[in-house]
RNA sequence: GGCCCGUUCGUCUAGGGGUUAGGACGUUAGAUUUUCAUUCUAGAAACAGGGGUUCGAUUCCCCUACGGGCUACCA
């Protein structure tokens, strides 16, 4: 590595949001820029206007900073090589494709969409290339007055790259080592499209060399047009400035085959966005990894862990220690298959690592979304650690824990009724007389008592255990029962009991 | 079809010329918890196939198979 500041960037098209597979990206490029002091860069690919959708930049800004992962550069922050969006950057792409004109690596093509769609019709396995490039409306076999009274009429053209013949290109890839190329089996891909907008093929080789990146990982599925790129930055003379390329595996479906798109999100039940999403021109939603109570720091653990690992048999990983383990290197080559349980699972740990009090806003949040007030911040605390341990979704806090905030609603009847007798509705009126005499209210005390009380009317703990739980959470879950009723307080532990007692048993 | 990339338990993966092929998720059984979950213990479970090279290949090479990607005036 040179002694150039490392700046590597995270270029998404706006058109699908961020999908695992962006943000898992955006996460290498984050790691890699930052364990070498570098910049992390975000620059948005909209050059296809057909498929912009409003307020993606943004989204896709707020996906980074919920993973904390928030770029140095962007379109909204702005920053030295403003503007970050390409389609702000437009005059700027034309220049060079005529610079590669002018030097023969280039020429116009004025072939219509229609022309184009008849000769891939007439010409099996047609492709725009040194097998067919002189049959067609191109400045490279038109006369040149013809080319120029076309260009001088404003006859709608592209710009196309002349890939070389009979030549091999290759290059060492981070992740893969040495890929070749023939150039024969490259065709010559559009640089500058009739609208004057530059493709993906211009636009990431121009604006990689005005923005000085060094390091360029996308996915895998960009390889087949590495050799464009790579010709791209020799033509242009910018050769020695480069990026070093890595080509990340991709994510796969956990089921059939393919890449893990947008849709295997509602159809498989698990998310594949980081966040919500609506598309304001279709108006369609797709949840987030967020909403559905994921943790910023299980998301980013279970992104990195697919695809990398740092040689030991650890799974858990904060940001810092991403930061300080990753090594492109380690990045495996085959594709991975997303798994939700495991994803589920990594939020799980993350919730029984992290401190109640850490969690207190996110789940005061879950509480808000499902109309019950959360009052008091150390009795959320201690909710929160009573119960973390079986919750693997910050969502979950609401079943495992609405208890503690209001009554239960219903009772789990068919629990307790079967076996309901008189001698529990007495024993559960002395149970209040007693816990009303109480002078402290601690879990063991409360135990101590009710096992005593137990013991003298001559019933078995089993049977008025459970009907206790019951009564305070109103079915069989939760943590241990004196805990909850040490929690709820005495006066709302006689309440429910004494609520309780009129729909037990009859 | 052509080109490129890949292939270790069901899944994510470690490993690497000689290993009882390791871990995790999931799964099965048991223990603990007079609920549910957690936790703990144990179990089943993999080197795609065929040729080389080698004293020895899961590891290196080749072929095949399979999987994936690309093959747009999309990214």
């Amino acid at each position: 590595m040179s002694d150039k500041k490392v700046r590597v960037r995270f270029a998404p098209s706006p058109t699908g949001g961020l999908h695992l597979g962006g943000v898992r990206t955006a996460l290498f490029n984050y790691l890699f820029a930052k364990k070498h002091n570098g910049d992390f860069v975000l620059r948005v690919e909209d050059t296809d206007q057909n498929r912009y959708v409003e307020g993606a930049e943004q989204y896709i800004l707020e996906c980074l900073q919920w993973c904390g992962i928030a770029p140095d550069e962007s379109p909204v922050v702005g920053g030295p090589f403003a503007p970050y969006r390409q389609s702000e950057r437009k005059p700027l792409y034309r220049e060079y494709a005529e610079k590669l004109v002018a030097e023969g690596h280039a020429y116009y093509a004025f072939d219509t969409p229609e022309e184009l769609e008849q000769k891939r019709k007439d010409v099996p396995n047609f492709q725009y290339g040194h097998g067919h490039r002189y049959d067609m409306r191109n400045s490279l076999n038109l006369p040149l007055h013809e080319v120029e009274t076309l260009l001088h009429n404003g006859t709608p053209h592209v710009v196309r790259i002349k890939i070389p013949e009979d030549d091999t290109i290759n290059f060492n890839d981070m992740v893969r080592g040495y890929v070749s190329f023939e150039t024969n089996q490259v065709d010559d891909k559009v640089l500058l499209k009739a609208d004057g907008m530059p493709t993906y093929h211009l636009a990431v080789v121009v604006d990689d060399y005005l923005m000085k990146i060094t390091h360029a990982f996308r996915g895998e599925e960009w390889l087949p047009s590495a050799p464009v790129h790579l010709l791209l930055w020799e033509y242009l003379g910018w050769k020695a400035d480069m990026p070093k390329w890595a080509h990340l595996p991709l994510i796969l479906k956990p089921d059939g085959h393919g890449k893990l798109s947008k849709r295997d999100g509602a159809r498989l039940g698990f998310p594949v966005y980081a966040m919500n999403w609506t598309d304001r021109n279709s108006g369609e939603l797709t949840e987030g990894f967020r909403e559905l109570g994921f943790l910023p720091e299980a998301f980013l653990n279970l992104l990195a862990t697919l695809g990398w690992n740092d040689g030991t048999d650890q799974e858990i990983f904060t940001l810092d220690e991403l930061m300080q383990k990753f090594s492109i290197e380690k990045v495996s080559k085959a594709g991975a298959k997303f798994d939700f349980e495991k994803a589920k699972w990594f939020n799980a740990e993350w919730l029984k690592r992290e401190d109640g009090d850490k969690l207190k806003d996110k789940v005061k949040q879950v509480f808000e979304d499902k109309g019950i007030a959360v009052t008091g911040d150390d009795y959320l605390a201690k909710v929160i650690s009573l119960i973390k341990d079986r919750a693997v979704l910050l969502t979950d806090f609401y079943a495992q824990g609405a208890y503690f905030f209001e009554q239960p609603k219903e009772y789990d009847l068919n629990a307790v009724n079967p076996k309901w007798a008189d001698t529990k509705t007495a024993f559960f009126n002395l149970l209040i007389e007693k816990y009303s005499t109480l002078q402290s209210w601690e879990a063991t005390e409360l135990e101590t008592a009710f096992k005593a009380l137990t013991e003298e009317k001559g019933l078995k703990i089993g049977d008025v255990m459970l009907p206790f739980r019951i009564m305070l959470v109103g079915g069989k879950f939760g943590p241990h029962v004196f805990d909850i009723a040490a929690l709820l307080g005495k006066d709302e532990t006689v309440a429910r009991i004494e609520k309780a007692l009129t729909v037990f048993g009859v």
